[in-house]
DNA sequence: CCAGTACTTAGGTTG
DNA sequence: TAAGTACTGG
């Protein structure tokens, strides 16, 4: 039992009693995450099957490290059989076995929030609806808590409540939106991430042969961060372990900090309920920070009403206390805070992996990102635009998505003209409107045009037969080529990898573009050779979970040593030596739009508990009493948080004159000398794309006009822009006469003829 | 069809 | 400010 031994009582208690239902209360910094791999560790002990145990973490990447420690612990390779991972990523595999119950392919695409809210711009404008009330965001935002507190779109459209305050907010359409949304998709093969909750619950609740077969499966079920868990969570969890009842979670609703997606601190409530007999264990020994900053986030969270009493205490040393610090402007804020940084890692010989910046909102990064660059200072951001979002990356996944499931119409969407080939956006728009005739998806109607008649010209329907004979050729590999393999084949042939090289020289933004694409291959080359089994691994395996994974999940080795920059959100969870948050203001921290509702404020202190309880050693607080807001410099007040601490941990530092510490010779000081250095630096930088303003100079007096002369294939002829070139194909009548013209240069282009001034050479 | 430009509008947190 | 879209001229 000598494992057991490194726990305190609380945590041991909670660890070994693993029958029956339990609840954690683990206040932060508790060592919650320790007990619970103790526990599955000592269930797999005392001989409970790996396989019967699930484990929903907050994160992919805290699934690994889990399972990783208790492969420690108990050695071997059972712990691989545990079934461990975000809710999403663990029922969404299940939902892909169970597929075809619900009527989807098992390649079913998952959209992410992009692609949902480009379906539903497609529907509000279908419907006629005027997209400046009906804003794709809010509509998908209605339809998210819908589906959050299982209500179908029928269920939708009958509840007298929502129709009430649909009405209220001039929004009469959202059911019939949300309704056209669900066919769209369903048509698509596509879920959105809150239909992976959500078809789990129509699973296990249309399908008691499922519903069976799990709970038979999961004997033991844990949950992780329990108070962030939604009503569609909830049910799930309650399903799968009504047979057995060995459910354990874990969580802290001083930490509650999810309610805008659904999450409800009443799952707590109904788990003593649900459960009348559970055992609750309370970890309140914090290991983590020091007592000023225990005390410090202990005398704010008390002024929230709603909250089950406990004691957070720590033994641990007194230390410094948290630091308040004022800034004149966003961008000074930025440059005083990297350099207080540079002077701590200095100072005391740290790595820049011992700091993070924590920030309410995700566009305050620039300020700091600047800040950083200049001083040379490394710097990693989570959060925001994840690599798997951007256009490029997006680009070719669609092509991998198309493959997997061609009916997924947001990537053909997405790839149907890229690289060009000369389908345009009338015939784009012809085709959707056609498939909505039909009722099938825009794949059926371009893989079938003898089946599915549609108004387009005879040219453009072989090229999109060409199209489609390519993507067949794609999915015909899918099963039998290795992942890596058929992805650099279906880069190159598409046409992707060489539109993107042709780019590459004509700035930095192109050259990263291209090595993105270069590091998601290369992503995928590790991922086929991390086979497990004798057969390679496909790539409908790695498009799998693809949008689920986020920048948390990653785990690069040239990560290791720089500063961490996240909203508080994702902070959750982590720990670090030296912690700095900022934007302390009224209005951005709490947020202007909690100010409504006491709960809402309550949230947001409870984002601040979360926030200061991340930091170790210390936590530094910054505020600036003006920042740019859309352009313009806006006053601001310091948030009242500031002011809720208790003033025993707390010292205000000017960063002028303030420079106790000795030598000053840091950029610190620097900043502090000149503060007001802000604005008049920005005019010191070259003025942008002095290139294009020179190209300009190369612009030709207009050439020729080719009406003038009959042109045909083969002949070679001169652009005013794009230079000499072939023309390899002539197509269309009249207006929409057309050539496509080979330009060394520039790659192919499809031109219309009468506008394109052209110049025969030859 | 393509590409450059004028115009508009942004509510915040995430899987 | 900045990004995304609608418009327009070639």
């Amino acid at each position: 039992m000598d494992y057991l031994d490194g726990l305190n009582d609380s945590q041991r208690a909670a660890a070994e009693n693993f029958e029956g239902p339990t609840m954690v209360i683990a206040g932060a910094g508790s060592g919650k995450t320790r007990v619970l791999t103790y526990r599955i560790a000592h269930m797999i002990r005392q001989g409970v099957d790996p396989f019967n145990i699930m484990a929903l973490t907050f994160t992919n990447k805290a699934a690994r490290e889990m399972t990783e420690r208790i492969s420690n612990i108990i050695g071997g390779t059972e712990a691989k059989n545990i079934t461990m991972g975000t809710f999403h990523s663990v029922f969404s595999r299940i939902l892909r076995y169970n597929a075809d119950r619900l009527g989807y392919p098992s390649n079913f695409t998952i959209y992410d929030t992009q692609d949902s809210k480009s379906v539903l711009k497609d529907v509000i404008k279908e419907l006629a609806l005027d997209d400046k009330i009906y804003k794709p965001g809010m509509v998908l935002g209605r339809i998210s808590s819908a589906k959050n507190n299982l209500i179908s779109p029928e269920a939708y459209a009958q509840n007298q409540e929502i129709i009430q305050e649909d009405h209220m907010s001039k929004r009469p359409e959202l059911g019939r939106i949300y309704l056209a949304y669900a066919t769209r998709c369903f048509k698509a093969g596509a879920m959105d991430f809150d239909d992976l909750l959500y078809k789990t619950n129509v699973l296990l609740r249309d399908f008691p042969d499922v519903l069976q077969y799990y709970q038979h499966k999961f004997k033991y079920i844990l949950v992780d961060e329990y108070q962030d868990t939604n009503y569609a969570q909830y049910l799930i969890v309650k399903k799968l372990a009504a047979v057995f009842e060995n459910i354990c979670v874990v969580g802290d609703d001083a930490q509650s900090i999810y309610s805008f997606r659904g999450a409800n601190i009443q799952n707590i409530l109904n788990f003593k309920k649900d459960y009348p007999d559970f055992s609750i264990f309370k970890l309140e020994q914090n290991y983590r920070s020091t007592k000023s900053i225990v005390e410090a986030a202990n005398s704010v969270i008390a002024r929230n009403e709603d909250q089950i009493q406990k004691n957070v205490w720590t033994d641990n040393v007194l230390g410094k206390p948290i630091t308040i610090i004022k800034t004149l402007t966003d961008n000074e804020e930025g440059r005083v805070i990297a350099g207080k940084i540079y002077d701590i890692k200095q100072g005391e010989g740290l790595d820049f992996s011992d700091f993070a910046v924590l920030y309410r909102t995700n566009k305050q990064s620039r300020a700091f990102e600047e800040a950083f660059r200049k001083l040379n200072m490394p710097y990693k951001i989570y959060g925001g635009l994840s690599f798997y979002q951007r256009r490029e990356i997006k680009d070719l996944l669609s092509y991998f998505r198309l493959t997997a499931n061609p009916k997924d119409e947001e990537a053909l969407k997405r790839v149907i003209n890229y690289p060009k080939r000369g389908i345009g956006k009338t015939s784009i728009e012809n085709i959707i409107i056609a498939a909505n005739q039909y009722g099938v998806s825009p794949w059926e109607v371009i893989a079938g045009f003898d089946q599915y008649p549609v108004s387009l010209n005879a040219s453009t329907k072989s090229k999109l037969t060409e199209f489609v004979t390519m993507i067949r050729s794609f999915t015909a590999q899918l099963e039998s080529t290795p992942a890596y393999e058929l992805a650099y084949h279906i880069a190159k042939s598409s046409g992707v990898l060489k539109d993107l090289y042709n780019e590459k020289d004509k700035g930095p933004e192109e050259v990263e573009r291209y090595q993105n694409i270069e590091e998601l291959l290369g992503g995928i080359r590790a991922f086929s050779a991390n086979q497990t089994d004798d057969e390679p691994r496909t790539l409908s395996e790695f498009m799998m979970d693809v949008a689920l994974l986020t920048d948390a999940d990653q785990d690069k080795e040239d990560d290791k040593n720089k500063i961490t920059m996240m909203t508080i959100h994702s902070s959750k969870g982590l720990e670090f030596p030296h912690v700095f948050l900022v934007g302390l203001e009224e209005n951005l921290f709490p947020s202007q739009m909690a100010l409504n509702t006491r709960s809402e404020l309550e949230e947001e202190r409870r984002l601040f508990y979360v926030a200061v309880t991340r930091a170790e050693h210390t936590c530094t607080i910054s505020y600036a009493v003006s920042r740019f807001i859309w352009g313009n410099l806006t006053s601001s007040e310091p948030s009242r948080f500031i002011s809720e601490i208790n003033p025993d941990y707390v010292k205000h530092e000017s960063p002028y004159g303030d420079r106790v510490g000795g030598r000053s010779l840091s950029a610190n000081a620097r900043v502090a000398e000149r503060p007001f250095t802000g604005g008049l630096n920005r005019m010191q930088e070259p003025p942008p794309n002095l290139r294009s303003i020179s190209d300009l100079g190369t612009s030709p007096a207009a050439g020729k006009s080719s009406s003038s002369v009959e042109l045909k294939v083969g002949y070679n002829v001169n652009h005013e822009r794009f230079g000499k070139g072939k023309i390899i194909k002539i197509e269309g009548q009249g207006d929409d006469k057309k050539a496509t013209i080979f330009f060394p240069k520039e790659g192919s282009k499809t031109l219309l003829m009468r506008f394109a001034k052209l110049e025969v050479i030859d």
